[in-house]
RNA sequence: GGCAUCGUGGCCGAGUGGCUAGGCACAGCUCUGCAAAAGCUUGUACAGCGGUUCGAAUCCGCUCGAUGCCUCCA
């Protein structure tokens, strides 16, 4: 018997905007779809955070047992810009300027993307397809939408027939708008001539000369629109309906909103049962946004090299302080934060190190069943991470309680604990144990050790200035001793 | 302007019609030669105003404030 028919899991759906039981078109299968990157400039931490709650999603489905396929791609076609920049995308813009084949630039970000992914210690999705590698699947999408009457074609180019579609289907219900609504606040652009009207939105583009980004069609030399690519590759790997779609807040509309037109239109079914939208990660409360500048990277993180953290944190800590929050709040990144989760990070780091040393005893004074059971609860209230660390927490505490001996536990609860705790912390949340490099660490550790021996001579002696100049020393060179019952460790700021 | 979300103790952040979220900081205690570190313990908050209710921070209304989307965007 799998986890996944013991535990209830429910799952906040956009869709409904109701908390629903989550049951697998399937049995045993999920199939996921999340809206990746588009590759023309470094993934930014907000980027990241979607990205990871949507990993953290994944891997709690896999140690439930269920055999998931979890496709996210790659936007490497490029967008177009904005009115101004009519008929050069994004990704040509920044070839240019920067003097690179449009392929070099994705290449280069892509390679970006997944360092960083790597270092963050995400799982691999199954399937991660490039929107170049799938033009012809989107222009069938769009000559089978023209077929069925819900596109039009002018001057090369194709649009969506909204206000058609809007009459037997529901254009604007997974993000609550009402076409009329929109179309009554929707501003006058300049280059909408085409349209017949402001909400179509493009499924082909015709290329202008200079553009370079260009594949042949049967309406002429083009590009692929927006929305298309993720209805052409999820329908590919995932099927005319999936379990899963996610993606940021930001895309429910028109991104999303968009590929539920066009899947209906083509299909003629509604192309996910679950939808799911993680929320934005704010800096000085607004949203973090490469268009904005107001966002930071992974790597400025890492290194501590920004003006805005008062340190370096570890892919890890970060990690954690994401994981504190629920996926689907605003979180906001601050230094306290930061440094709040660091520390929380380590205690909960230090006493899972200690765990196994624990002695055991003839009963446990905690009931270890009913915690595990709580650890699934959280995890079955939609992913409720936050709940899940409070819970995790509680076993912290046992586990310091028995250290001092004021709580007992049995062998066989201790290898509960420890499957647990490991499970949910390494497995679902996907942490990891602060890497310090080998070589220098065990030359550094040597040389530490001594001068504790010293330290500990000196204090035998009751030579407490020489004991004293030792510490404060090795304290000014930001390592600090730490004195315990079994002896003094040290630790490395 | 339209649509939507949110406003929780010093900070971050869960939750929810009656029952301690959790983390960090602060304080007290234990430990210590003194410290630091570590551990334990405690803290009673839910923007404002009105309403529904036996009971609301939780539901409803209004006000104020913040954010997101409406244009590429995780």
């Amino acid at each position: 018997m799998n986890l996944y028919q013991s535990q209830n899991l429910k799952i906040q759906n956009s869709l409904s905007g109701k908390k629903e039981n989550f049951t697998s078109i399937n049995e045993g299968h999920i199939g996921m779809y999340v809206c990746g990157p588009t590759v023309y400039s470094n993934v930014h931490l907000g980027n990241c955070r979607t990205f990871m709650s949507f990993d953290m999603i994944f891997r709690y489905f896999k140690h439930l047992g269920y055999k998931v396929r979890y496709v996210r791609n790659i936007t490497d076609a490029g967008h177009l810009v904005d009115d101004a920049e009519e008929g050069e995308d994004k990704i040509a813009k920044k070839a240019r300027l920067e003097k690179l084949e449009p392929m070099e630039v994705v290449q280069r970000y892509t390679v970006d993307f997944h360092n960083v992914l790597q270092k963050f210690n995400f799982l691999p999705p199954s399937i991660e397809p490039t929107a170049t590698g799938h033009i012809i699947e989107q222009i069938e999408i769009i000559k089978d939408i023209i077929e069925k009457g819900f596109a039009y074609e002018k001057n090369g180019s194709v649009y969506f027939d909204v206000v058609k579609f809007n009459k037997t289907n529901e254009y604007g219900k997974l993000s609550g708008r009402k076409l009329e609504d929109m179309i009554a606040n929707t501003r006058t652009l300049t280059a909408q001539d085409e349209k017949k009207n402001s909400q179509d939105f493009a499924l082909w583009k015709k290329a202008e000369p200079q553009h370079i980004m260009r594949w042949p069609s049967p309406w002429g030399d083009g590009f692929p629109g927006w929305h298309l690519e993720c209805t052409a590759m999820s329908t590919k790997y995932l099927g005319e309906t999936f379990d899963i779609h996610g993606g940021g807040m930001d895309l429910k509309f028109p991104h999303h909103e968009c590929e539920i037109a066009q899947a209906e239109a083509s299909n003629g079914v509604s192309p996910v049962n679950f939808w799911m939208h993680a929320n934005m990660l704010t800096l000085n409360g607004k949203k973090m946004a490469k268009s904005t500048g107001n966002s930071l990277l992974p790597e400025e993180i890492f290194s501590g090299n920004n003006t805005i953290l008062s340190k370096a944190f570890s892919p890890s800590v970060v990690r954690f302080f994401m994981m504190q929050a629920h996926y689907t709040s605003i979180l906001d990144l601050s230094n306290d934060a930061l440094l709040a989760s660091e520390k929380g990070f380590n205690r909960l780091l230090d006493a899972l190190a200690f765990l196994p040393k624990l002695d055991t005893d003839t009963a446990s004074s905690f009931d270890v069943k009913a915690w595990k059971q709580k650890c699934y609860d959280a995890m079955n209230d939609d992913f409720n991470s936050p709940i899940l660390i409070a819970q995790l927490f509680d076993a912290v505490k046992y586990i310091n309680l028995i250290k001092e001996q004021k709580e007992t536990i049995t062998a066989e609860d201790k290898t509960l604990v420890e499957n647990t705790m490991y499970t949910f912390v390494f497995d679902v949340l996907g942490l990891q144990v602060k890497n310090e490099s080998q070589n220098d660490e065990g030359k550094l550790s040597g040389v530490v050790e001594l001068l504790i021996q010293l330290r500990k001579q000196a204090r035998d002696n009751k030579d407490f200035a020489t004991s004293d100049k030792i510490r404060d020393e090795l304290m000014a060179l930001g390592i600090q001793l730490k004195d315990g019952k079994d002896g003094t460790t040290f630790s490395v700021a």
